[in-house]
DNA sequence: TTAAAATTTTAGATTTGTCTAAAATAATTT
DNA sequence: AAATTATTTTAGACAAATCTAAAATTTTAA
Protein backbone atom coordinates (compact mmCIF):
# COMPACT_ATOMS: atom_id res chain seq x y z
CA UNK A 1 0.00 0.00 0.00
CA UNK A 2 1.17 3.30 -0.90
CA UNK A 3 0.79 6.19 1.83
CA UNK A 4 1.08 10.47 0.89
CA UNK A 5 4.08 12.49 2.85
CA UNK A 6 1.51 13.10 5.51
CA UNK A 7 0.49 9.86 6.56
CA UNK A 8 4.60 8.75 6.39
CA UNK A 9 4.91 11.71 9.03
CA UNK A 10 2.28 11.33 11.15
CA UNK A 11 3.24 7.29 11.03
CA UNK A 12 6.65 7.76 11.69
CA UNK A 13 5.93 10.07 14.53
CA UNK A 14 3.45 8.06 16.18
CA UNK A 15 6.22 5.52 15.41
CA UNK A 16 8.98 7.25 17.75
CA UNK A 17 5.97 8.49 20.29
CA UNK A 18 4.89 5.00 21.25
CA UNK A 19 7.31 2.70 23.82
CA UNK A 20 7.02 -0.38 24.02
CA UNK A 21 3.28 -0.89 25.75
CA UNK A 22 2.48 2.91 26.15
CA UNK A 23 -0.48 4.61 24.32
CA UNK A 24 -0.14 7.91 22.54
CA UNK A 25 -2.34 10.68 23.20
CA UNK A 26 -3.81 13.29 20.60
CA UNK A 27 -2.16 16.57 21.90
CA UNK A 28 1.41 15.21 22.49
CA UNK A 29 1.70 14.10 18.83
CA UNK A 30 -0.14 17.29 17.80
CA UNK A 31 2.59 19.43 19.89
CA UNK A 32 5.41 16.82 18.55
CA UNK A 33 4.31 17.45 14.43
CA UNK A 34 3.33 21.15 15.33
CA UNK A 35 -0.28 20.85 14.11
CA UNK A 36 -3.57 20.79 16.19
CA UNK A 37 -5.55 18.40 18.05
CA UNK A 38 -8.15 18.60 15.66
CA UNK A 39 -5.64 17.84 12.69
CA UNK A 40 -4.27 15.16 14.54
CA UNK A 41 -7.56 13.20 15.36
CA UNK A 42 -8.50 13.94 11.29
CA UNK A 43 -5.91 12.17 10.42
CA UNK A 44 -5.64 9.25 13.03
CA UNK A 45 -9.56 8.03 11.47
CA UNK A 46 -7.81 8.06 8.13
CA UNK A 47 -5.05 5.81 9.50
CA UNK A 48 -7.60 3.73 11.46
CA UNK A 49 -9.50 3.18 8.14
CA UNK A 50 -6.20 2.21 6.34
CA UNK A 51 -5.63 -0.49 9.41
CA UNK A 52 -2.28 0.59 10.61
CA UNK A 53 -3.41 1.99 13.91
CA UNK A 54 -5.00 0.89 16.89
CA UNK A 55 -7.53 3.80 18.31
CA UNK A 56 -10.19 4.11 20.86
CA UNK A 57 -11.58 7.71 20.56
CA UNK A 58 -10.30 9.30 23.93
CA UNK A 59 -8.25 6.68 25.26
CA UNK A 60 -5.28 7.25 22.97
CA UNK A 61 -3.52 5.07 19.94
CA UNK A 62 -0.36 3.07 18.76
CA UNK A 63 0.26 1.57 15.55
CA UNK A 64 -0.71 -2.26 15.01
CA UNK A 65 1.80 -5.12 13.15
CA UNK A 66 1.38 -3.08 9.61
CA UNK A 67 1.74 0.25 11.40
CA UNK A 68 4.78 -0.51 13.08
CA UNK A 69 5.92 -1.95 9.65
CA UNK A 70 5.79 1.23 7.84
CA UNK A 71 7.20 3.17 9.79
CA UNK A 72 9.90 1.02 10.01
CA UNK A 73 10.25 0.98 5.84
CA UNK A 74 10.26 4.86 6.22
CA UNK A 75 12.49 5.18 9.11
CA UNK A 76 15.11 2.87 6.96
CA UNK A 77 14.59 5.23 3.98
CA UNK A 78 15.39 8.00 6.35
CA UNK A 79 18.08 7.07 7.77
CA UNK A 80 19.89 5.76 4.47
CA UNK A 81 19.83 8.97 2.83
CA UNK A 82 21.67 10.51 5.86
CA UNK A 83 24.33 8.39 5.85
CA UNK A 84 24.25 9.17 2.04
CA UNK A 85 24.24 12.94 2.51
CA UNK A 86 27.01 12.83 5.40
CA UNK A 87 29.42 10.67 3.99
CA UNK A 88 29.29 11.05 0.17
CA UNK A 89 27.83 14.55 -0.09
CA UNK A 90 29.61 15.46 3.15
CA UNK A 91 26.81 17.44 4.47
CA UNK A 92 27.00 17.89 8.58
CA UNK A 93 25.54 15.13 10.79
CA UNK A 94 23.16 18.18 12.43
CA UNK A 95 22.27 19.44 9.13
CA UNK A 96 20.63 16.63 7.19
CA UNK A 97 17.64 15.67 8.58
CA UNK A 98 15.50 18.28 6.91
CA UNK A 99 16.70 17.42 3.73
CA UNK A 100 16.05 13.79 4.88
CA UNK A 101 12.69 14.43 5.68
CA UNK A 102 11.35 15.06 1.75
CA UNK A 103 13.89 12.06 0.23
CA UNK A 104 12.30 9.57 2.30
CA UNK A 105 9.00 10.35 0.99
CA UNK A 106 10.23 8.66 -2.27
CA UNK A 107 8.87 5.48 -2.78
CA UNK A 108 10.65 3.38 -4.92
CA UNK A 109 11.38 0.02 -3.61
CA UNK A 110 14.06 -0.55 -6.36
CA UNK A 111 15.94 2.66 -5.57
CA UNK A 112 15.97 1.90 -1.79
CA UNK A 113 17.42 -1.47 -2.42
CA UNK A 114 20.12 -0.01 -4.42
CA UNK A 115 20.76 3.13 -2.00
CA UNK A 116 21.56 0.38 0.58
CA UNK A 117 23.69 -1.73 -1.56
CA UNK A 118 25.48 1.61 -2.67
CA UNK A 119 26.35 2.73 0.35
CA UNK A 120 27.51 -0.90 1.57
CA UNK A 121 24.85 -1.79 3.90
CA UNK A 122 25.30 0.77 6.60
CA UNK A 123 23.92 -0.60 10.36
CA UNK A 124 24.12 2.66 11.71
CA UNK A 125 23.21 6.15 10.49
CA UNK A 126 25.54 9.50 11.38
CA UNK A 127 23.96 10.26 14.39
CA UNK A 128 24.33 6.48 15.77
CA UNK A 129 21.25 5.48 15.41
CA UNK A 130 20.20 2.09 14.18
CA UNK A 131 19.06 1.24 10.30
CA UNK A 132 16.10 -1.38 9.83
CA UNK A 133 17.24 -3.54 6.93
CA UNK A 134 14.97 -4.73 4.57
CA UNK A 135 12.67 -6.81 7.01
CA UNK A 136 12.19 -4.33 9.42
CA UNK A 137 14.68 -5.50 11.26
CA UNK A 138 16.48 -3.45 13.58
CA UNK A 139 19.92 -4.01 13.81
CA UNK A 140 21.20 -4.10 18.09
CA UNK A 141 24.70 -3.50 17.40
CA UNK A 142 26.62 -1.72 20.96
CA UNK A 143 29.09 1.22 19.61
CA UNK A 144 31.80 2.55 22.13
CA UNK A 145 34.06 5.34 21.46
CA UNK A 146 37.15 4.20 19.95
CA UNK A 147 39.61 4.60 23.46
CA UNK A 148 36.90 1.75 24.82
CA UNK A 149 36.99 -0.46 21.78
CA UNK A 150 39.23 -4.17 21.83
CA UNK A 151 42.70 -4.22 20.36
CA UNK A 152 43.06 -6.10 16.91
CA UNK A 153 38.95 -6.02 16.87
CA UNK A 154 37.69 -5.32 13.45
CA UNK A 155 35.24 -2.13 13.68
CA UNK A 156 33.21 0.08 11.37
CA UNK A 157 33.53 3.58 12.26
CA UNK A 158 29.47 4.68 13.33
CA UNK A 159 29.38 8.45 13.96
CA UNK A 160 31.62 11.21 14.76
CA UNK A 161 30.36 13.53 17.97
CA UNK A 162 32.25 16.60 17.78
CA UNK A 163 31.95 19.01 14.67
CA UNK A 164 34.29 21.23 15.12
CA UNK A 165 36.45 22.14 11.76
CA UNK A 166 39.39 21.43 13.88
CA UNK A 167 38.65 17.71 14.04
CA UNK A 168 37.11 17.00 10.49
CA UNK A 169 39.99 18.51 9.10
CA UNK A 170 42.49 15.61 11.07
CA UNK A 171 39.40 13.48 10.38
CA UNK A 172 39.97 13.68 6.71
CA UNK A 173 43.51 13.89 6.81
CA UNK A 174 44.21 10.36 8.20
CA UNK A 175 41.13 9.21 5.83
CA UNK A 176 38.81 8.20 8.61
CA UNK A 177 34.89 8.42 8.09
CA UNK A 178 31.73 7.07 8.70
CA UNK A 179 31.78 3.94 7.50
CA UNK A 180 35.96 3.12 7.40
CA UNK A 181 36.73 -0.03 8.55
CA UNK A 182 38.93 0.56 11.43
CA UNK A 183 41.07 -1.43 13.76
CA UNK A 184 43.29 -0.37 16.89
CA UNK A 185 46.44 -1.92 16.56
CA UNK A 186 47.92 -0.45 20.07
CA UNK A 187 47.26 1.98 22.96
CA UNK A 188 49.86 4.13 24.60
CA UNK A 189 48.89 4.03 28.31
CA UNK A 190 50.88 7.25 28.72
CA UNK A 191 48.76 9.60 27.18
CA UNK A 192 46.27 7.05 25.98
CA UNK A 193 46.75 8.23 22.21
CA UNK A 194 46.01 5.03 19.76
CA UNK A 195 47.57 3.42 17.15
CA UNK A 196 44.61 2.71 14.67
CA UNK A 197 44.51 1.16 10.99
CA UNK A 198 42.11 1.87 8.62
CA UNK A 199 41.79 -0.34 5.35
CA UNK A 200 43.59 0.76 2.53
CA UNK A 201 45.56 3.53 4.37
CA UNK A 202 48.96 4.05 6.14
CA UNK A 203 48.61 3.17 10.08
CA UNK A 204 48.93 6.20 12.39
CA UNK A 205 48.08 7.46 15.54
CA UNK A 206 45.58 9.46 17.16
CA UNK A 207 45.32 11.11 20.65
CA UNK A 208 43.30 10.19 23.10
CA UNK A 209 40.89 13.15 22.64
CA UNK A 210 40.25 12.50 19.34
CA UNK A 211 39.30 8.65 20.17
CA UNK A 212 36.88 9.87 22.55
CA UNK A 213 34.78 11.38 19.73
CA UNK A 214 34.80 8.60 16.87
CA UNK A 215 32.02 5.66 17.70
CA UNK A 216 32.62 2.01 16.66
CA UNK A 217 30.67 -1.03 16.29
CA UNK A 218 32.31 -4.80 15.58
CA UNK A 219 32.25 -5.34 12.35
CA UNK A 220 30.16 -9.08 12.40
CA UNK B 1 10.28 31.13 -4.17
CA UNK B 2 9.02 27.61 -3.75
CA UNK B 3 6.27 25.66 -5.58
CA UNK B 4 4.50 22.84 -5.24
CA UNK B 5 5.88 19.51 -6.79
CA UNK B 6 2.36 19.87 -8.85
CA UNK B 7 2.91 23.53 -9.85
CA UNK B 8 6.80 22.33 -10.87
CA UNK B 9 5.60 19.78 -12.82
CA UNK B 10 3.73 22.13 -14.89
CA UNK B 11 6.56 24.55 -14.91
CA UNK B 12 8.32 21.49 -16.56
CA UNK B 13 6.09 20.52 -19.13
CA UNK B 14 5.18 24.01 -20.33
CA UNK B 15 8.94 24.12 -20.82
CA UNK B 16 9.00 21.56 -22.85
CA UNK B 17 6.38 22.02 -25.13
CA UNK B 18 7.08 25.64 -26.01
CA UNK B 19 9.20 26.12 -28.94
CA UNK B 20 11.64 28.84 -29.43
CA UNK B 21 8.69 31.27 -29.77
CA UNK B 22 5.56 29.39 -30.47
CA UNK B 23 2.71 29.33 -27.85
CA UNK B 24 1.43 26.69 -26.30
CA UNK B 25 -2.02 25.84 -26.09
CA UNK B 26 -4.41 24.47 -23.11
CA UNK B 27 -5.47 20.88 -24.63
CA UNK B 28 -1.92 20.12 -25.75
CA UNK B 29 -0.35 20.63 -22.16
CA UNK B 30 -3.81 18.78 -21.37
CA UNK B 31 -2.96 15.87 -22.65
CA UNK B 32 1.43 15.67 -22.29
CA UNK B 33 0.22 15.77 -18.64
CA UNK B 34 -2.91 13.78 -18.79
CA UNK B 35 -5.38 16.06 -17.23
CA UNK B 36 -8.34 17.55 -17.63
CA UNK B 37 -8.29 21.37 -20.05
CA UNK B 38 -10.24 22.62 -17.30
CA UNK B 39 -7.54 21.34 -15.18
CA UNK B 40 -4.72 23.35 -16.67
CA UNK B 41 -6.86 26.56 -17.05
CA UNK B 42 -6.87 26.62 -12.94
CA UNK B 43 -3.37 26.06 -12.92
CA UNK B 44 -2.28 28.44 -15.91
CA UNK B 45 -4.21 31.42 -13.70
CA UNK B 46 -1.77 30.26 -10.17
CA UNK B 47 1.47 30.05 -12.59
CA UNK B 48 0.12 33.69 -14.01
CA UNK B 49 -0.35 35.39 -10.47
CA UNK B 50 3.59 33.69 -9.70
CA UNK B 51 4.31 35.58 -12.49
CA UNK B 52 5.89 32.77 -14.12
CA UNK B 53 3.64 33.08 -17.29
CA UNK B 54 2.30 35.00 -20.40
CA UNK B 55 -0.81 34.14 -20.67
CA UNK B 56 -4.17 35.77 -22.68
CA UNK B 57 -7.29 34.18 -22.85
CA UNK B 58 -8.42 31.54 -25.39
CA UNK B 59 -5.09 32.14 -27.13
CA UNK B 60 -2.30 29.94 -25.32
CA UNK B 61 0.35 30.89 -23.28
CA UNK B 62 4.36 30.48 -22.77
CA UNK B 63 7.01 31.02 -20.10
CA UNK B 64 8.37 34.46 -19.24
CA UNK B 65 11.86 34.69 -17.99
CA UNK B 66 11.54 34.15 -14.47
CA UNK B 67 9.35 30.95 -16.00
CA UNK B 68 12.04 29.61 -17.69
CA UNK B 69 14.70 30.16 -15.80
CA UNK B 70 12.68 28.15 -12.82
CA UNK B 71 12.16 25.12 -15.24
CA UNK B 72 16.09 25.04 -15.95
CA UNK B 73 16.05 24.89 -12.47
CA UNK B 74 13.86 21.84 -12.00
CA UNK B 75 15.26 20.19 -15.45
CA UNK B 76 18.51 20.48 -13.72
CA UNK B 77 17.88 18.58 -10.37
CA UNK B 78 16.23 15.75 -12.66
CA UNK B 79 19.05 14.84 -14.48
CA UNK B 80 21.70 14.96 -12.09
CA UNK B 81 19.77 12.97 -10.16
CA UNK B 82 19.12 10.59 -13.26
CA UNK B 83 23.00 10.97 -13.49
CA UNK B 84 23.18 9.42 -10.08
CA UNK B 85 20.81 6.59 -10.77
CA UNK B 86 22.94 5.48 -13.81
CA UNK B 87 26.08 5.99 -12.84
CA UNK B 88 26.12 5.43 -8.84
CA UNK B 89 23.36 2.85 -8.15
CA UNK B 90 23.77 0.78 -11.57
CA UNK B 91 19.86 1.44 -12.74
CA UNK B 92 19.11 1.38 -16.26
CA UNK B 93 18.76 4.39 -18.16
CA UNK B 94 15.29 4.01 -19.41
CA UNK B 95 13.84 3.49 -15.74
CA UNK B 96 15.61 6.09 -14.47
CA UNK B 97 12.72 8.31 -15.29
CA UNK B 98 10.29 7.95 -12.67
CA UNK B 99 12.41 7.71 -9.69
CA UNK B 100 13.56 11.21 -11.32
CA UNK B 101 10.56 12.65 -11.40
CA UNK B 102 10.07 12.21 -7.88
CA UNK B 103 13.97 12.98 -6.62
CA UNK B 104 13.85 16.31 -8.57
CA UNK B 105 10.83 18.46 -5.93
CA UNK B 106 13.10 18.21 -3.06
CA UNK B 107 14.49 21.47 -2.92
CA UNK B 108 17.50 21.91 -1.14
CA UNK B 109 19.82 24.18 -2.90
CA UNK B 110 22.48 22.55 -1.41
CA UNK B 111 21.57 19.55 -1.58
CA UNK B 112 22.26 20.03 -5.37
CA UNK B 113 25.17 21.74 -5.36
CA UNK B 114 27.03 19.18 -3.35
CA UNK B 115 25.59 16.86 -5.74
CA UNK B 116 26.68 18.24 -9.10
CA UNK B 117 29.83 18.45 -6.82
CA UNK B 118 29.74 14.91 -6.08
CA UNK B 119 29.08 13.44 -9.04
CA UNK B 120 31.65 15.54 -11.17
CA UNK B 121 29.75 18.12 -12.35
CA UNK B 122 28.53 16.42 -15.18
CA UNK B 123 27.14 18.21 -18.51
CA UNK B 124 25.33 15.72 -20.31
CA UNK B 125 22.23 13.10 -18.47
CA UNK B 126 22.35 9.76 -19.26
CA UNK B 127 20.07 9.88 -22.22
CA UNK B 128 22.20 12.29 -23.57
CA UNK B 129 20.33 15.44 -22.63
CA UNK B 130 22.52 18.43 -21.28
CA UNK B 131 22.16 19.47 -17.83
CA UNK B 132 21.99 22.95 -16.97
CA UNK B 133 24.64 24.66 -15.16
CA UNK B 134 23.91 26.34 -11.83
CA UNK B 135 23.14 29.52 -13.52
CA UNK B 136 20.20 27.98 -15.92
CA UNK B 137 22.53 27.70 -18.55
CA UNK B 138 22.01 24.54 -21.01
CA UNK B 139 25.84 23.54 -22.07
CA UNK B 140 26.35 23.21 -25.72
CA UNK B 141 28.41 20.19 -26.36
CA UNK B 142 28.26 17.98 -29.61
CA UNK B 143 28.43 14.22 -29.07
CA UNK B 144 29.53 11.72 -31.44
CA UNK B 145 29.70 7.99 -31.57
CA UNK B 146 33.09 7.11 -30.55
CA UNK B 147 33.94 5.90 -34.12
CA UNK B 148 33.81 9.08 -34.95
CA UNK B 149 35.51 10.93 -32.34
CA UNK B 150 38.83 12.31 -33.25
CA UNK B 151 41.99 9.96 -32.19
CA UNK B 152 44.15 11.14 -29.29
CA UNK B 153 41.67 13.80 -27.95
CA UNK B 154 40.31 13.51 -24.59
CA UNK B 155 36.52 12.85 -24.19
CA UNK B 156 34.26 11.86 -21.90
CA UNK B 157 31.69 9.19 -22.44
CA UNK B 158 28.34 10.81 -22.31
CA UNK B 159 26.04 7.98 -22.66
CA UNK B 160 25.23 4.18 -24.12
CA UNK B 161 22.69 3.76 -26.40
CA UNK B 162 22.53 -0.28 -26.61
CA UNK B 163 21.08 -1.67 -23.09
CA UNK B 164 21.53 -5.43 -24.02
CA UNK B 165 23.23 -7.94 -21.33
CA UNK B 166 25.92 -8.41 -23.63
CA UNK B 167 26.44 -4.94 -24.10
CA UNK B 168 26.69 -3.66 -20.58
CA UNK B 169 29.25 -7.38 -19.68
CA UNK B 170 31.79 -5.85 -21.99
CA UNK B 171 31.46 -2.20 -21.02
CA UNK B 172 31.34 -3.02 -17.60
CA UNK B 173 34.50 -5.52 -18.11
CA UNK B 174 36.56 -2.59 -19.74
CA UNK B 175 35.45 -0.40 -17.02
CA UNK B 176 33.67 2.05 -19.37
CA UNK B 177 31.03 4.13 -17.69
CA UNK B 178 28.87 7.39 -18.32
CA UNK B 179 31.48 10.19 -17.01
CA UNK B 180 34.32 7.89 -17.79
CA UNK B 181 37.51 9.56 -19.49
CA UNK B 182 38.15 8.13 -22.30
CA UNK B 183 40.95 8.68 -25.50
CA UNK B 184 40.79 6.56 -28.86
CA UNK B 185 44.49 5.97 -29.46
CA UNK B 186 44.21 3.97 -32.26
CA UNK B 187 41.70 3.09 -34.96
CA UNK B 188 42.05 -0.08 -37.29
CA UNK B 189 40.61 0.27 -40.40
CA UNK B 190 40.82 -3.31 -41.28
CA UNK B 191 38.12 -3.67 -39.18
CA UNK B 192 37.19 -0.10 -37.86
CA UNK B 193 38.22 -1.56 -34.35
CA UNK B 194 39.32 0.95 -31.76
CA UNK B 195 42.09 1.28 -29.19
CA UNK B 196 41.22 3.27 -26.32
CA UNK B 197 42.38 4.22 -22.91
CA UNK B 198 40.33 4.25 -20.13
CA UNK B 199 41.51 6.66 -17.36
CA UNK B 200 43.06 4.56 -14.67
CA UNK B 201 42.38 1.09 -16.70
CA UNK B 202 44.63 -0.36 -19.12
CA UNK B 203 44.44 0.54 -22.88
CA UNK B 204 41.84 -1.91 -24.54
CA UNK B 205 40.58 -2.68 -27.99
CA UNK B 206 36.58 -2.52 -28.70
CA UNK B 207 34.59 -3.45 -31.91
CA UNK B 208 33.29 -0.60 -34.74
CA UNK B 209 30.19 -2.02 -33.52
CA UNK B 210 30.74 -1.38 -29.64
CA UNK B 211 31.90 2.14 -30.86
CA UNK B 212 29.29 2.69 -32.48
CA UNK B 213 27.10 2.74 -29.60
CA UNK B 214 28.72 4.47 -27.27
CA UNK B 215 28.79 8.21 -27.01
CA UNK B 216 31.45 10.83 -26.27
CA UNK B 217 31.79 14.92 -26.19
CA UNK B 218 34.97 16.88 -26.04
CA UNK B 219 36.47 17.21 -22.32
CA UNK B 220 37.05 21.22 -22.54
C1' DT C 1 -19.01 13.62 44.16
C1' DT C 2 -19.69 17.33 41.70
C1' DA C 3 -17.61 21.48 39.63
C1' DA C 4 -13.73 23.08 37.10
C1' DA C 5 -10.04 22.13 34.05
C1' DA C 6 -7.95 19.63 30.51
C1' DT C 7 -8.28 16.85 26.59
C1' DT C 8 -10.37 15.15 22.54
C1' DT C 9 -13.65 15.14 19.03
C1' DT C 10 -16.99 17.20 15.90
C1' DA C 11 -18.67 20.65 12.80
C1' DG C 12 -17.76 23.64 9.53
C1' DA C 13 -14.35 26.50 6.83
C1' DT C 14 -10.13 26.97 3.76
C1' DT C 15 -6.55 25.85 0.24
C1' DT C 16 -4.69 23.01 -3.35
C1' DG C 17 -5.37 20.36 -7.11
C1' DT C 18 -8.23 17.80 -9.47
C1' DC C 19 -12.78 16.62 -11.89
C1' DT C 20 -17.49 17.04 -14.98
C1' DA C 21 -20.74 19.60 -17.36
C1' DA C 22 -22.11 23.74 -19.29
C1' DA C 23 -21.06 28.21 -21.29
C1' DA C 24 -18.09 31.16 -23.93
C1' DT C 25 -15.04 31.92 -27.55
C1' DA C 26 -12.40 30.88 -31.72
C1' DA C 27 -11.70 28.31 -35.97
C1' DT C 28 -13.44 25.91 -39.87
C1' DT C 29 -16.58 24.74 -43.40
C1' DT C 30 -20.17 25.12 -46.50
C1' DA D 1 -21.18 35.11 -43.46
C1' DA D 2 -23.74 31.95 -41.01
C1' DA D 3 -23.59 27.37 -39.13
C1' DT D 4 -21.02 23.83 -37.29
C1' DT D 5 -17.10 22.12 -34.86
C1' DA D 6 -13.27 22.54 -31.83
C1' DT D 7 -11.14 24.69 -28.05
C1' DT D 8 -11.03 27.02 -23.81
C1' DT D 9 -12.96 28.82 -19.79
C1' DT D 10 -16.25 29.06 -16.03
C1' DA D 11 -19.11 27.16 -12.48
C1' DG D 12 -19.66 24.02 -9.22
C1' DA D 13 -18.21 19.64 -6.92
C1' DC D 14 -14.90 16.70 -4.43
C1' DA D 15 -10.88 14.77 -1.71
C1' DA D 16 -6.84 15.65 1.12
C1' DA D 17 -4.93 18.10 4.72
C1' DT D 18 -5.14 21.60 7.37
C1' DC D 19 -7.48 25.20 10.51
C1' DT D 20 -10.84 27.55 14.35
C1' DA D 21 -14.52 27.34 17.42
C1' DA D 22 -17.75 24.76 19.81
C1' DA D 23 -19.30 20.46 21.85
C1' DA D 24 -18.32 16.14 24.12
C1' DT D 25 -15.75 13.46 27.20
C1' DT D 26 -12.40 12.46 30.68
C1' DT D 27 -9.54 13.88 34.49
C1' DT D 28 -8.56 16.53 38.47
C1' DA D 29 -9.52 18.94 42.44
C1' DA D 30 -12.28 21.28 45.80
Amino acid sequence: MKFSASEENYIKSIYSLQGKTEKVNTNSLAGYLNMRAASVTDMLKRLKTKKLLEYKKYYGFRLNDSGNKEALRIIRRHRLWEFFLVTRLGMEWDKVHIVAEELEHVSSNDLIKRLDNFLGKPKIDPHGDPIPDANGRMPVLKQVSLDNFSLKKNGIVSSVKSQTQQMMEMLNHYGISIGSHIKVLKAFDFDGSLQIKILKQPACIISEQAAQNIFVYDDQ
